[in-house]
RNA sequence: GUGGGCGUAGCUCAGUUGGAUAGAGCACCAGAUUGUGGCUCUGGGGGCCGUGGGUUCAAGUCCCAUCAUCCACCCCA
C-alpha cells in the first residue's frame, strides 16, 4: 500500500482502455470527415513557447506548469494545451508556404500542475483542432460543428454551446476603457484576485464565480454593442452558418476564455452534470497568435475537448454505450488432458490467422478450471480438446452464450467459429 | 495556494464506554461433480488496522504530526 503513481495521475487499465479506443475512434473519423488530419507533436517544449504563446498573465502559465531545466540547462516545460505546440509546428515547418488553410488535429497527455479534484487531473488528455491561414466565419461554424459532432456521437444529448465575440484589437481597448468606467465604483466590493484583474484584465471580472463580483457586474455594457464593424459582421455571419447547420447555441455574453490569445469568436461546451467540471470543451479565434509566436501574420481557429470529462459525461448520459464489459478473446481452447496442450497451440494459431482473438490456459489447471476461466475472459466460443476428439478428428465446440456444445469434424472447425462470430450487426448489439 | 471529509484483506465496509488469536460480503484458489463455466454448498490463502510519535497496565479505538486519497474554492479540460 505504500507504492503508488504521482499525485494526479491515473493508469487506464484494460477494462477501460477499451472504452478509450472507442472513443479515439470516434474523433479520428469526427476530424476526418471535416478535412482536419492529424499531427502528432512532442509533450514537451521549450518554456518559452507557452509564455509566449498561452499568455504569462494566465493561471496555466503563473502557477500551473511543469517546468524543469533539463541537463542541458534549457528550461522545458510539459505541454498545459495543444494550440502553441501546433503553432510552433504550424511556422517551423514553414506550412503557411503551402496552400490554406491548415487543418490539423491532435490528441494526447496535457500537464497542469493543480490540485486533483472530480474530472481534473494533473496529466490528463485532450483532443484538439486548428484551423490556420483563413478568417472566413464559415470555418469558425465548421470548428463548432466538430465539436458538436463529436458529442452527440458520443451519445451526449444533454449540452450547451455557450458562444461569444470578445473583439480584435481594434475594438477591444474601446470596450475595456467602458467597462472600466462601469466598473470603478464596485471596486472596493470586489473579491481578491478581481481586485487584480481590475487592473491587469478587467474582462476576466465578466466571468468571477464570486457572488458579490457577480453582483458588481449584473449591468455591464455588452461587448456585443463595441464590436467594431468587421468583427460585428464577423460575429453574425458566424452564427448564420451556425444556424444553417443546425447547431444550437447561447449567446454569453459573459464568456471570456482564460486564455490571453483569443479574439472575436469566443465558445465554450458546458455539460450540466459534470458538477463542479462543467467545462468539456472550449475554444476561440486566435488571429495574432501566430504572429506573435513569430510566424506571419496569419489567422487561426481552434478547440480542444478533455477527453476524461468526455468519456465520463457519455457514461453518465448514454450508459449502455459506455459501460466497461470487454472480451478480451473470441475463442478459448480448453484441453481434457494437459498432453494435449500442443495441438491447442496449433489450433490457437489457425483460429489467429483466420482473424480471431484466441487463447487457452497456461496454468495447467484441471478442465473445469479452465471452463471456469474461460467464462472469465468473456469468451463466446470454447473449443475442447481430448481423447475422443483426437483419436476421431474433431473437436467438441461449445457455445458459452447459448449454454450448448456440438462436435465439429476438425477440418470445419474454423469456418465454423466464424459463422458464429461474424454475425449480423443486431445480433452484437442484443447483447 | 485555501477549506472540508476519509484512511482496517484485492474491493465495499463492520469492529460496542480503549480490553484477550481483528471480522463480514464480494473477489481469488480448491473440492462437492473421476471430460465442462455461470447457480448452490464446503474448505483454503490473504491484514506492520496509511506512517511516525505520544497518553495508558492495555490503542484498530484517544491525542499530535505526517503522508495519501476524495470533494469543494481559485482556475480550467
Amino acid at each position: 500500500m505504500e507504492i503508488s503513481g504521482p499525485r494526479g495521475t491515473r493508469d487506464i487499465l484494460p477494462e477501460e482502455s477499451y472504452l478509450w479506443q472507442k472513443m479515439e475512434n470516434i474523433l479520428h473519423q469526427a476530424a476526418q470527415q471535416y478535412g482536419f488530419s492529424e499531427v502528432r507533436l512532442p509533450v514537451f517544449e521549450h518554456t518559452e513557447l507557452f509564455e509566449r504563446g498561452v499568455g504569462d498573465t494566465t493561471d496555466i502559465v503563473q502557477k500551473e506548469m511543469y517546468t524543469f531545466t533539463d541537463r542541458g540547462e534549457r528550461s522545458i516545460t510539459l505541454r498545459p494545451e495543444g494550440t502553441a505546440p501546433s503553432v510552433r509546428s504550424f511556422i517551423e515547418h514553414k506550412i503557411f508556404t503551402k496552400a490554406q488553410p491548415t487543418k490539423w488535429y491532435y490528441m494526447g497527455p496535457m500537464f497542469r500542475y493543480d490540485r486533483p479534484q472530480a474530472g481534473r487531473f494533473r496529466q490528463f488528455h485532450q483532443f484538439g483542432i486548428e484551423a490556420f491561414g483563413t478568417s472566413d466565419p464559415d470555418i469558425d461554424a465548421e470548428v463548432m460543428a466538430v465539436m458538436v459532432r463529436i458529442v452527440k456521437t458520443m451519445g451526449i444529448s444533454q449540452f450547451q454551446l455557450h458562444l461569444n465575440s470578445v473583439g480584435c484589437p481594434d475594438c477591444r481597448p474601446l470596450y475595456r476603457e467602458r467597462l472600466i468606467q462601469y466598473l470603478t465604483p464596485f471596486e472596493r466590493d470586489f473579491c481578491g484576485d478581481c481586485k487584480q484583474r481590475f487592473h491587469k484584465n478587467p474582462l476576466r471580472i465578466l466571468d468571477c464565480k464570486n457572488p458579490g463580483c457577480q453582483e458588481a457586474v449584473k449591468g455591464h455594457p455588452a461587448l456585443s454593442d463595441y464590436l467594431c464593424d468587421r468583427c460585428g459582421q464577423h460575429f453574425e455571419q458566424v452564427k448564420n452558418t451556425l444556424a444553417l447547420y443546425g447547431i444550437d447555441y447561447v449567446l454569453n455574453p459573459q464568456l471570456v476564455r482564460g486564455l490571453d490569445y483569443y479574439t472575436k469568436t469566443a465558445f465554450e461546451l458546458l455539460l450540466p452534470d459534470l458538477g463542479a467540471q462543467a467545462a468539456v470543451g472550449g475554444g476561440g479565434r486566435y488571429d495574432g497568435l501566430i504572429e506573435e509566436c513569430g510566424g506571419p501574420p496569419t489567422p487561426g481557429i481552434g478547440f480542444a475537448i478533455g477527453l476524461e470529462r468526455l468519456l465520463t459525461a457519455a457514461q453518465k448520459q448514454n450508459p449502455e454505450a459506455w459501460q466497461a464489459s470487454y472480451s478480451p478473446v473470441d475463442v478459448f481452447v480448453v484441453t481434457a488432458e494437459n498432453e494435449f496442450a500442443p495441438d491447442a497451440c496449433s489450433l490457437l494459431e489457425e483460429i489467429r490467422g483466420s482473424g480471431m482473438k484466441a487463447d487457452k490456459d497456461y496454468l495447467s489447471r484441471s478442465l473445469k478450471a479452465q471452463m471456469k476461466f474461460a467464462g472469465k475472459t468473456g469468451a463466446r466460443l470454447v473449443i475442447v480438446i481430448g481423447e475422443e476428439e483426437k483419436k476421431k478428428g474433431y473437436f467438441v465446440l461449445r457455445d458459452m452464450k447459448l449454454h450448448e456444445q456440438r462436435q465439429i469434424p476438425a477440418d470445419q472447425i474454423i469456418d465454423e467459429i466464424k459463422s458464429i462470430l461474424v454475425k449480423p450487426e443486431e445480433e452484437q448489439y442484443a447483447e
